[in-house]
DNA sequence: AGCACGCCGACT
DNA sequence: GTCGGCGTGCTC
């Protein structure tokens, strides 16, 4: 085969497409798909990656070709398998290309440089070896002082933390180690811990697990794709079965790819990996050091280190022979990156199972609309834990309707109290037993919503089926998607009850407990009062030590640890959460409710879990209440799709910004008339939302407009959105125009 | 992203 | 007359 003369490279830079390069015949043996190159790109220089051979540009097309100057590394940095991957991105999500890459590459990486070999993390130690100063030491006070220091913590610590107390104390540390007082010692850290290999391994499995591994097992000992809903109650064993496929993977010479939402919340996770593999596992996460990102990129993608479990950057983690993905919590809308390229790690870690032909698992115990609808069409396999692992009871639910229960207000205060008399009755029986209390409160910012105080419903925007939120500044609400402005309706439109006005904080909660419960001890628990990853984690220590008896917390405390102290949970208005203005709401309502319930009775005492809602008909509600993880009803389903189309909706937002409003108007109009006359086929199930007929904003001088698209898949939209794009070359650049997809849904 | 080209205001 | 403001367009 002859060497290709003409290279496909998509260049690090915000531009669309991918770009051809002439190959010099000096390196036309060393070219090899996804290495990083060096490319002349206009006036500089710039780096690239070469994506495979090129076809020759088209007769006419005006184009000189540049040469590629340099290849900066033998072994290309990204395996075949990703760039398919990242291409699929590119395209999927509309970003240029080359950003892309450079994005998914660790730092140090993105530069044009060579590579460099990472050196492993390395930690200093100092050992004291002596047990007192000597007296040679008399008329050294630097060096008695480092030397006190590390007798009295111990007599073994990093030399940073050394350092940290005493400035300049690594200079004085060395001139103790020529003594022969303190041995200085390299650690190597970031291969982790290769003891405890195969630690805390249970002998035996539940039945449900068992069938679960070995239907995994099965499946990657059979190789390709092969998608599976791993739905498991919480406190079923989900990690595990998770545990068992990687294992069996790795005893088949296969990688495996494990994504969480957040490592910090998942710590358990994390840590079960580690002490069952070991050095085998690559941690990647957000806090990493460059150095750090770097080595790990490296093992894995040589093949020392197989396993990889990480954020959702990590979906573009380097595994060799990927055998296995595994989707933790795969309803988390952590899972989403909403900036720079915007991506669902959910979504592409089920085309890097496609693509790379691996098993992959979705594991939750409450799966996304998209997963479930998935799983019902037969496109995945569904493993089900129903039970979980040492037979501990689920937590009784009870719902406390606000409608009836609202607790009057004896002080005629303006606004009501929000604790009522059988979730204050609950909560002083369980701290007088000596147990403790959650009290759980979805807020988001603190946006406020209108909701009817005889039926519980609550004011929303006609056209996308969202709550409007109440703008206190301008005395009106507003629809947070497409940015219509309503006035404040006097009654409710469906029965022409009274409205209130909700926007409860977690201050008012924890001070309305401290009111009526004196003798409780209560803290609070939220992004304002945890200021620091201290502070949170000494607060949840304080905690778990019993030191307080209520906890006051929004979604921070739904997740992560367990206090086996806690036997009420307590959701203080699920209304708030069925009010956020998002499509989603009912479905993010029922997770979260899900999620808090399983906080209860994690020791040996059984749980319970109170609900207050104006709601209780509620779908999300009522199916937490019967137990009912198994989906929606077709009733719930229907209305969503005739409402607002999901769980099948993909949008895309075209978003406008001008100096002129008429100007800005007449283009936002020029665009909804163009996407009007362009819509594919009625059957595609294409919506313009709009065309805009407001604009959502005027800020700092400028007009803003927004034109939405809804649709069931994103092929749906793509022809849509190319042929957009490339209208938008004939638009005054006065008004500057953006089309931003959301990476939401399924594929 | 860079970088140059280009067309309008305040300066040696 | 020029220096320089950043709006606009291009990069194989």
């Amino acid at each position: 085969m002859p060497a290709p003369s003409l290279a496909s490279v998509a260049v690090g830079r915000p531009v669309r497409g991918e770009y051809t390069y002439s190959v010099p015949e000096t390196l036309s043996g060393r070219l090899s798909p996804g290495q990083r190159i060096l490319v002349p790109f206009g006036r500089s220089m710039t780096l690239g990656f070469f994506l495979g051979p090129a076809a020759p540009p088209a007769e006419g097309a005006n184009v000189k070709l540049k040469p590629i100057l340099k290849v900066l590394e033998d072994s290309p940095s990204l395996p075949p398998d990703l760039i398919a991957l990242l291409r699929f991105a590119a395209e999927h999500y509309r970003y240029p290309l080359g950003e892309v890459i450079r994005g998914a590459l660790p730092p140090g990486l993105t530069k044009a440089e060579e590579e460099k070999e990472a050196k492993p993390d390395v930690q200093e130690f100092a050992e004291a070896l002596v047990t007192e100063a000597p007296a040679a030491l008399r008329r050294a006070p630097a060096q008695s002082a480092a030397l006190a220091y590390l007798l009295t913590v111990g007599g073994r610590v990093p030399v940073e933390e050394v350092a940290h107390a005493i400035p300049g104390a690594r200079e004085t540390l060395r001139k103790l180690a020529s003594r022969g007082l303190v041995r200085l010692e390299q650690v190597v850290l970031a291969p982790g811990v290769r003891e405890g290999l195969g630690q805390n391994r249970p002998e035996h499995l539940t039945p449900e697990q068992d069938a679960a591994v070995k239907e995994l097992h099965v499946a990657v000992d059979t190789g390709g794709f092969q998608p599976f809903l791993l739905h498991g109650v919480t406190g079923s064993g989900k990690t595990e079965v998770y545990l068992r496929a990687v294992e069996r993977a790795l005893e088949q010479g296969k990688g495996s790819l494990v994504l969480v939402p957040e490592i910090a919340l998942t710590p358990q996770l994390v840590g079960r990996f580690r002490s069952r593999f070991g050095a085998d596992v690559a941690v990647l996460h957000s806090a990493l050091k460059d150095r750090e990102r770097l080595f790990h990129w490296q093992a894995l993608r040589k093949g020392t280190v197989r396993i990889a479990v990480g954020v959702r950057s990590a979906v573009f983690a380097p595994v060799e022979n990927l055998g296995l993905i595994v989707v933790d919590e795969e309803h988390d809308p952590s899972f989403k990156q909403e900036d720079k390229l915007r991506y669902q790690a959910r979504d592409l870690a089920v085309v890097r199972g496609k693509q790379a032909g691996a098993v992959v698992v979705l594991g939750s115990a409450t799966p996304s609309l998209e997963t479930l609808e998935n799983t019902r069409r037969g496109r995945y396999r569904k493993l089900e834990l129903k039970h979980r692992v040492d037979d501990r009871p689920m937590p009784t639910l009870q719902c406390v309707d606000l409608r009836q229960e609202r607790p009057k207000d004896p002080l005629q205060t303006q606004e009501a109290p929000i604790l009522s008399q059988p979730l204050l009755d609950a909560m002083a029986e369980t701290i007088g037993r000596g147990q403790q209390v959650i009290l759980f409160l979805n807020r988001r910012g603190h946006s406020t919503f209108l909701l009817c105080e005889v039926c519980g419903a609550s004011v929303k925007c006609g056209d996308c089926d969202v709550c409007l939120t109440y703008h206190r500044s301008q005395n009106r609400l507003v629809c947070h998607y497409c940015g219509e402005s309503h006035g404040v309706p006097e009654h409710c439109r469906e029965c022409t009850g009274p409205l209130l006005k909700l926007g409860i904080g977690t201050e008012r909660v924890e001070a309305e407990v401290a009111e009526r419960i004196p003798q409780a001890r209560v803290a609070r628990l939220d992004r304002d009062s945890a200021t620091s990853a201290e502070r949170l984690t000494e607060l949840l220590a304080s905690f778990a030590r019993r030191e307080i008896d209520v906890l006051v917390g929004t979604q921070m405390v739904a997740k992560g640890h367990d206090f086996p102290g806690v036997t009420l949970v307590c959701v203080v208005m699920a209304d708030t959460s069925l009010a956020i203005p998002d499509f989603r709401a009912s479905e993010r309502t029922f997770h979260l409710l899900t999620q808090v319930a399983g906080r209860a009775g994690r020791g040996k005492d059984p749980g319970r879990v109170l609900v207050q809602t104006y709601n209780p008909d509620a779908e999300p509600v009522r199916r937490m209440l019967a137990h009912d993880f198994e989906g929606f009803s077709e009733g719930e389903l229907e209305r969503r799709r005739a409402l607002s189309w999901p769980p099948y909706t993909r949008m895309a937002a075209v978003r406008l910004e001008g100096e002129s409003p008429e100007q800005t108007a007449s283009v936002a109009r020029f665009l909804g008339d163009f996407i009007g006359r362009h819509m594919p086929p009625a059957s595609w199930g294409v919506r313009l939302l709009g065309p805009a007929v407001a604009p959502i904003s005027r800020i700092r001088g400028k007009t803003r407009w927004q034109l939405l698209l809804k649709a069931p898949t994103h092929a749906a939209l793509a022809p849509l959105l190319a042929r957009l794009e490339a209208k938008l070359v004939d638009i005054p650049s006065a008004v500057r125009v953006t089309i931003d997809v959301d990476p939401a849904a399924m594929l």
